[in-house]
DNA sequence: GAGAAGTGGGAAAACGTTTACCTTGCCAAG
DNA sequence: CTTGGCAAGGTAAACGTTTTCCCACTTCTC
């Protein structure tokens, strides 16, 4: 007696196994070999007659190839990893959604993890997701690491190749990218602050640079603003450290409200950070958007509902995932790839 | 000259193989069993000498034991899925990576898959990670489906056990549960408004009733209030077709607004819910909770910044993480596990 | 009617692990 | 000197799949 019931309250069919490619063959009177190769549609070598009765027989059984055979024979399996770098951020939860529904498409299934914008478990991550030979590994906002940078050679034109989406590849900015042109956002929001607000003053809230998109946000719109005529003053560009944007936003409008006069417009780096510096404006009796214009990033979907007061820039969401696929059929034909920029919007709101 | 180059940009380095058990057995000298009892901390069957000789070759050649092949061998990889109703909600996406971090903190990995409320999606799920021996199958808001029916009977004891979180089994309500006690919270609800509103109308706002989380939490508002003599007219209690909480409050609060004057309050069976009948009544000019008392279910953990309006039911969304992953050791080691309630508290605002 | 060419399908190796079982050398007890 | 036992570790099977050969038979072609 083995261990097969672990208690007596199973019923008799438990120990019903998982029909293999084995049974499969048997049970229809070939070989596994021609279970094979019907089963993934290598046609040509059996007849008309055969593939109709192994058909009806996997059917019947309720037979689908075991993907640990498969990737041990093949060396991959059918999984994409997504290392991203927040969840609790609903941009990249709801982006990993998009690429979720993408690669069921295609018939891949994806693991979800989430690094906490910390290097060691990302690089534990990329070792992990190595060792599950799948077949990409997408990084979702992407730290600097030890590893990234010593696999990063060999990463591109492998077998499991990796991509970068939302922000660039931190060791190499010509890595595979699918994401917004951030330096166009930023100058974009510049330009309609401008046009929206002929005077008065330009106020930044930011977060980490070692980010890309943010740094691009960032630099683009300071840059557009003084090609403008729109200089910012230092004290008008705030960063906080630490990981949470709500945070940010709100410290930095607790600074930037005590030091003077609200500015006519606050941009910040990210939704979460503007919510949180609108949070201290409302504390602060300060109505968004009549006394000072207030701009986001990322568009929240939820935006339209709850934050009727703040412009955003809209990132395609839904686009990604279809994006990231077709990208990754590049890569794995071999072909050189070009970054792909998905389109945004600024959306204006109040 | 096989296909081992896809192309010419690929530097030397690039067919660096992933080091295997055998690459690592010879190298330092020893038999590939060897290498696995060391691995796997087989303790009594190798010298000290031994063991620090292979470990140190294991972390020179950066060797970790192939998904794959332990799957194959052992009959369970490392992974558990995940099977979320729908990712676009905050709600089940907080969850998701809560599961995620708890399932790392014990060696596993998660495979997150939407199934858009859709039964044939999940039934396609199930099987697909059935075929990927996933160590354990948890549905965040589970569907009746046919799979789920069929297989229902053999799957709490198998070595691959299901998990019902948040919704419980649509087939059978006892299987293994993880969520909050939705009946209390909706008596709960009903009892503060009792409290905070000694008179005027209560209105009542969900979506479908399959899910047994929205049908208990309005069951026991609409028990508790009639208990508390605010029984509801059947005017006041609205609903709508579709999966777009978003719409379906908008939506029931138009109906609701024009069928006469507004509510002492209104409750709705989600946040999401509330955010869309609040978007009405905004534009009705209606404040709350001035005016009309909103409450919410689940507590977007970004209320207290954009929606400091709305009062809502808290769901203790670090908290499911540690209780599944706790709940399937138990499984596991093939104990009989009862439901898993967890704390929730009401979220007064405004 | 002999060879060629195709059709339909089988046998077996290989992928990387784990583990039950076996072997060897050594030491101590009888 | 045998026997037993233990320490240390090796051998080989098994898991499920894919794929490369190979084989047997049929049908043409001259």
């Amino acid at each position: 007696m083995k261990k097969s019931q672990p208690s007596a309250n199973v019923p008799a069919n438990a120990p019903a196994k998982v029909a293999s490619i084995g049974d499969v063959a048997k049970r229809a009177g070939v070989s596994i070999a021609t279970v094979s190769r019907i089963v993934n549609g290598k046609t040509g070598k059996a007849s008309p007659a055969t593939i109709a009765r192994v058909k009806a027989t996997i059917a019947a059984v309720g037979y689908r190839p075991t993907g640990a055979g498969q990737a041990l024979r093949k060396g991959q399996s059918r999984l994409v990893a997504v290392l991203a770098a927040n969840l609790a951020n609903p941009t990249m939860a709801a982006i990993a959604a998009s690429i979720e529904t993408a690669l069921r498409d295609v018939g891949l299934a994806m693991v979800l993890c989430d690094t906490l914008d910390r290097p060691d478990l990302q690089d534990e991550y990329l070792a992990e997701m190595r060792a599950q030979a799948v077949r990409a590994t997408i990084l979702l906002g992407a730290v600097r690491s030890a590893k990234l940078a010593d696999t990063l050679a060999g990463a591109f034109a492998s077998e499991a190749p990796w991509l970068f989406v939302g922000r660039r590849c931190p060791i190499d900015a010509a890595a595979p990218f699918v994401g917004i042109d951030n330096f166009a956002a930023g100058a974009a929001v510049a330009h309609a602050l401008h046009q929206a607000l002929p005077r008065g003053r330009f106020a930044l809230i930011h977060g980490s640079l070692e980010s890309s998109a943010t740094a691009d946000r960032i630099a683009a719109f300071r840059q557009e603003a003084a090609r403008l005529g729109r200089r910012l003053a230092a004290a008008d560009i705030l960063t906080e450290a630490g990981r949470d944007h709500l945070a940010i936003g709100y410290e930095a409008a607790r600074r930037l409200l005590g030091a003077g006069p609200p500015p006519a417009a606050i941009f910040c780096a990210s939704d979460l950070i503007a919510y949180g510096a609108h949070r201290r404006l409302r504390e602060a009796k300060i109505v968004v958007p009549r006394d000072v214009m207030l701009v986001g990033f990322d568009d929240n979907p939820l935006n339209d509902w709850i934050a009727p007061f703040l412009s955003s820039v809209r990132v395609p969401y839904a686009a990604f995932g279809p994006a990231i696929v077709e990208m990754l059929g590049q890569l794995w034909r071999g072909e050189r790839v070009a970054a792909r920029l998905l389109d945004f919007e600024l959306v204006q709101r109040g």
